[in-house]
DNA sequence: TGTACATCAGTGAACGCGCGTTCACTGATGTAC
DNA sequence: TGTACATCAGTGAACGCGCGTTCACTGATGTAC
């Protein structure tokens, strides 16, 4: 009646989303946030969207593709903010004290996406290569912060995993409710980093 | 035609299975290991023990309360390896070692069971109160083992909170695959543990 | 500048699946007499 | 010791659900002429 080109405008829909692959690793950050992990199906994020459950397939081989997309962007979001906590600060202590306070809170504010990049579902990451080294991208910042005060590359391994353990298993404990007991969360998360760094800075070299 | 006394005993069959409770998280154990977390269904676990799907909710409220069994049944045997792997040990910087160590070989050797005790899936252990009980027996063999060493209360609970993350953060980390590229694993264990206990010792009372 | 055409992102319907949970029932068991 | 009966563990069928994935298709887009 009203001409065809309307058919192309009516009410804003686009037959062509334009941007569908990032829209969608947002939607599922967004219902991450808001469902869980258990809520983070490829047709929940295909309808967040606003596109057809069999859309995301012209992005992605399958569900694990896109998880992986996902806690990618997950990585990426972390070594950003641990990076721009610390920037400026350069005595090593003070920088660790910065990167693993950071990493703590990330985990406590995105604790489902925080549970997807470390779980069970993306174990086997050699099937997602960009998937490792973005996720490497914390780990190598504790190191090069650590490096600077150990005395061989062995110490600096060993110091790297031993910090990096500490802060993550802390990061996992808080978000899953283990030290509600032990009156530590985030409230107290400085001082206890600050004691933490006291404990470490002695075997420094 | 061969008696009526038959149809009670055709082949092993029983109607009543006797202790179907215990059996079901035993079931619920082997699935774990063979099948992981995204396996153990009610139905497989009720297969699995050779009883109707129906059947387990005789002995548990929803899938919920029979997970939380599970987990528990975990929590323990962790706490009796530790505990076993460090009888007769009396100095306390043994102890520790002892305790860590076994509490990430149980990870190692229990992965998606480990994960579910620690999971997303119980995280309100409120809802279980013998689960947050049992829970709580490895983190108490590890600060008792620490408080004959520290100064004071608070520092027992920091000190036991810092130990206690680092270990399970390296567990975590370990069974996730997350360290293949840093040349530590099981077989790096002892020195691994040996180390960190350097780190910890100077800064006890 | 205008047209023909290849590309391929997104549609819409359908598939088969295993899941948690409910329900009325059956029959083995243990207890009271 | 033998019988009547209440209990309740386990049956078997059914429910509705959301899931991942496939398929032939449609129509918007960009490129070659």
């Amino acid at each position: 009646m009203s001409g065809i080109r309307e058919k192309t405008v009516q009410k804003g829909f686009k037959y062509h989303h334009g941007n569908l692959r990032d829209a969608l690793v947002e939607a599922a950050l967004a219902i991450l946030q808001t469902e869980g992990v258990s809520g983070l199906s490829l047709r929940a994020m295909a309808r967040a969207t606003g596109v057809t459950q069999a859309a995301p397939y012209s992005h992605f081989r399958d569900k694990d593709e896109l998880l992986a997309a996902v806690a990618e962007a997950g990585f990426q979001r972390l070594a950003l903010e641990m990076a721009e906590s610390a920037t400026g600060v350069r005595a090593p202590r003070a920088r660790v004290e910065k990167l693993l306070a950071s990493y703590i809170r990330f985990a406590e504010a995105n604790k489902p996406l925080f549970r997807l990049m470390f779980g069970a579902e993306l174990a086997e990451m050699k099937k997602f290569p960009t998937l490792a080294m973005t996720a490497g991208k914390s780990y190598a910042l504790i190191s090069a912060a650590l490096s600077t005060r150990a005395s061989s590359e062995m110490d600096t391994r060993f110091l790297t995993v031993a910090v990096w353990s500490l802060c993550h298993g802390l990061a996992s404990l808080v978000i899953d409710g283990r030290l509600q007991h032990e009156q530590f969360g985030v409230e107290n998360l400085d001082e206890f980093v600050k004691r933490t760094a006291d404990i470490f800075s002695g075997h420094l070299a």
